[in-house]
DNA sequence: CACAGGGATGCAAGCGCTTACATCGGGAGA
DNA sequence: TCTCCCGATGTAAGCGCTTGCATCCCTGTG
């Protein structure tokens, strides 16, 4: 960020621009090159066919007249809306805006646009039906958190448009995902390491029955761990957080409140371990010694609190998913699955059993 | 979030629309209705010249034929863009994506677009120059963080591009802000009601020269109620975290290094003062005991980590401002400030002195 | 040296809407 | 009953681009 000191910065720099404010059309440009307009959108768009001599001629002009392309005219006439969507249940999580952060990146970069929605369980189908928005004006969709069992999956990947599904793997389509098994058996085995046999799991939603999806993954790899380790996990010991922070605050009120409580426990999102950092304080004990906690994520404000976590580079996933979404509209690309690289990360949050 | 059990949810529904996708054009809709594509548009438009029963006929072929319109080719033909402009420095920051979010909510349900920006230094002015995006497709900016001096000010209010500010308040300039110096004086009142004489303030840049703008008024607001209170604020008691975690790392470590530290701290952003958390955790402290705590915004973390607050209603914010340029861009509204509430939320980060 | 081949460019027809202007019809006032 | 007026609708000209097709010209070849 730039020091603007008193009197000076940007803002009160002299109006120095010639600046005709942006009206030259693609004609004025043509005009000005002595060419068709048919060869400044040609030359501009990277054709083949156009003289290097022409093309500069054509940056002249444009440089000179200042001239930026009508995106709405473009898109009318190609019918290529340079629009992407971007669905996801819950826009507000640090997950999801981080993803999306990524998306918009790479996205804004080769002047597309994004198109946001909300995948309640309504819409979802409403994208490839009749939703007013998505239903025409738009080139590809980014998936997030689909949740959908394999019959989806096939649905998904029988329709014409463009898919690509961010977070977990489905048949048929591309996707950038993590190993949540892997992620999960992280987690378990360090806190089984640290010596706990009481240990919990607090996942996303509680119906973890769908063929595949994000915690059902999580919970199998979870659960095997303990198993492996000859630990039961109780019923009890599993509650649904919602993956908010209200949704962690009360499935550790929960777990603290059973009988015989856990001495360590798992949440699926670094969101939900926020949430329970409160719980375990309003019991009066202590994080990291009285109760263990691991998240899931490594949210930025992991780091300062002292959580320990599974780290995934969501920012960096969603640029990806950007990518392959724009190779997939190129005609490039294939469908295919692009592992994330997950770490397990220390940090206070998680200790030896009291 | 709805639960999706095995082989069921709209995923592995039938596909039972007809679906003739999208693609009836107005004239579709013009022919079916037996009306004119003129009458159709204007139906759609609310224009008040339509017999309510055309308009009804117009409404009933849309639904049967699904009709959506073709937002580039409304655009092209009315000029009008649809788009508005954000601008803000630090995109990532919690603060702004929640008030994007809350532009974005408006903003999306009124059909128009957001076109995203960062606003670094070199940029701002290019907002109002040569721009690529923002030159001729914008309606209208909501400009965030500023920070610009009254000379600034007057340049903005000089353009014809409709200005919508964030966060501060301009001269001649509509805007949604808060009482920046009244919520630092509620933090240095509730430090000095706990006792606490070494207080210091970790500002988000230390160049808090310019004429007026968010730092600085908050600044002001917590300088004058230590002096009041007879308190002094030594220029080590003074240090610059960015608005960022790292920064508020930084500058919790730079104080507690201090031959006399400060028994309590002002952060001028929640971020910061979760940064500070590890600083002091770092250093064998405990916050709320050793030293207390405020920060500002009301992160969502900071209910969960006990994190003593001004809060801001900042989602609230942004849809204000959204509201406020959708106002603007259909004439009505003038120039206003629109003040928001800030309110301290006491937690247990902040505590008597040891 | 005529001719085929293909690179480089121009022409002009849209893309699907909006909107100024023309047109039409029917009720109110004369 | 005949204007006049205005509400309701139609006509058609674009908006600023993209792109298929026609055209032109410069090489390489036989």
């Amino acid at each position: 960020m730039q020091a603007l000191t008193s009197g000076e910065g940007p803002w009160d720099a002299e109006p120095d621009a010639p600046a005709p404010v942006g009206r030259a059309t693609i004609d004025d440009v043509a005009r000005e090159a002595g060419v068709s307009t048919a060869t400044v959108s040609r030359a501009l768009r990277q054709h083949p066919y156009v003289a290097e001599s022409t093309r500069q001629r054509v940056m002249t002009a444009v440089e000179r007249l200042k001239y930026v392309a009508n995106s709405n005219a473009a898109r009318l006439a190609s019918g290529q809306s340079r629009t992407v969507g971007f669905i996801a249940p819950m826009l507000t999580s640090w997950y999801t805006s981080e993803l999306m952060v990524g998306v918009e990146e790479v996205l804004t970069h080769e002047r597309f646009d994004l198109l946001i929605g909300t995948a309640n369980s309504a819409s979802r189908e409403r994208i490839f039906r009749g939703d007013a928005r998505f239903q025409q004006h738009i080139d590809g969709v980014i998936l997030v958190d689909v949740f959908c069992g394999d019959d989806g999956a096939r649905r998904l990947a029988a329709l014409d448009t463009p898919i690509v599904v961010l977070g977990e793997q489905l048949q048929r389509i591309t996707s950038v995902s993590v190993d949540n098994e892997r992620g999960a058996r992280l987690a378990a085995k360090h806190l089984i390491q640290l010596g706990h046999k009481r240990i919990a799991l607090v996942a996303g939603h509680n119906d973890l029955d769908v063929a595949k999806n994000v915690p059902t993954e999580r919970a199998k790899g979870f659960r095997d761990t303990l198993q492996a380790a000859g630990l039961r996990l109780p019923a009890a010991y599993v509650q649904d957080g919602d993956f908010t922070i209200p949704g962690g605050h009360r499935a550790m009120r929960a777990l603290l409140g059973l009988p015989k409580p856990p001495t360590a426990v798992f949440f699926m999102s670094d969101e939900m371990a926020f949430g329970a950092l409160e719980a375990v304080r309003e019991a009066g004990l202590r994080v990291g010694h009285d109760v263990s906690i691991v998240g899931f994520d490594d949210h930025p404000v992991a780091g300062p609190i002292g959580l320990t976590t599974v780290r995934q580079p969501v920012r960096e996933m969603g640029r990806l998913g950007a990518r392959l979404m724009l190779d997939t509209l190129d005609g490039f690309g294939t469908v295919r699955h692009h592992p994330m690289e997950l770490t397990l990360i220390e940090r206070i949050s998680s200790g030896r059993p009291a």
